[in-house]
DNA sequence: ATAATTATGATAATGATTATCATTATATAG
DNA sequence: CTATATAATGATAATCATTATCATAATTAT
């Protein structure tokens, strides 16, 4: 996603663009394809503005990705992690690896098949969310 | 899932099958296709067992969950729920409504084609979630 | 410049889950 | 059966991610 791109929709929302914020969308862009959490950023952010604070970065994820700028999401299931939303890859999954935690991407879509059955049910299907659990590449070789 | 499966499945694991994870045991059978948290778990089983303690019900839950008896998941997102296995809905998954809340079911399994995608690429896939976001057929009405 | 709005950082509060530990129940060995 | 080892329980403290609060600071509108 642009930065311009970026600039318009926290204009749209007069969310105003503060050192604060510039700093998370650095991380945020320095780090595309990763999956941070709050903690992550707060880190990498105070190389950048060292007296940021924590609740900046969790007001700051939460405005980003309720305007799609960033895509949150759990995996380890006590702690969301956030990662910069690009265009073309809307509707990834991803798989973890059970050994050791490594986060990969699949890209495709073979949902749409079910979407329009749960359509003709009388549901009205916004979204949906696809994770993969087993062991990569790597760590397969080595079992 | 008979109840006998699941006392051959703890005696197999040398569990023994107290007052307590019998008042669970009863509760997650009395509420087939429902998705309780610990807590509401706790509810019912005081019911029976009026001195059951939060961390039993914790324990057992887990105990249960990783004999593959229950399975648990996340929805809210701050929350694990468990739900009784079935045998023949292994691998169903959930629509989650917007609106009310409801957690309703999808049967049905398309995604040998993605896994078997993954496996030529050398991972090795154990398992997968697929969750829906939207509206249930009530909620679409009412809208 | 003044007043209104928005944003920030420190810190307290929250809520689900896990850890600890003394006590109790159950099983096993002699 | 009795002693002893093992497993389970309940109360409660600890943990940890996230949210709420609130006084202060920065930005914008008047
Ligand atoms: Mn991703
Ligand atoms: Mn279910
Ligand atoms: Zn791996
Ligand atoms: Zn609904």
């Amino acid at each position: 996603m642009v930065v311009d791109v970026i600039n318009a929709k926290l204009h749209e929302n007069s969310y105003r663009l503060t050192g604060q914020r510039k700093a998370v969308l650095n991380v945020m862009l320095e780090n595309k394809g990763r999956h941070l959490s709050a903690e992550e950023v707060l880190w990498e952010a105070r190389k950048i503005l060292p007296n940021i604070g924590i609740a900046t970065v969790y007001r700051t994820l939460e405005k980003l990705a309720s305007l799609e700028v960033l895509y949150k999401s759990m995996f380890e299931g006590n702690k969301y992690r956030y990662e910069l939303a690009e265009n073309e890859k809307h509707h990834h999954h991803h798989v973890l690896c059970l050994a050791c935690g490594q986060i990969s991407e699949v890209s495709g879509d073979l949902l749409h098949e079910l979407e329009s059955k749960l359509d003709d049910q009388g549901y009205k299907i916004i979204d949906h969310e696809l994770k993969f659990y087993g062991y990569c590449p790597t760590c397969t070789r080595k079992q």
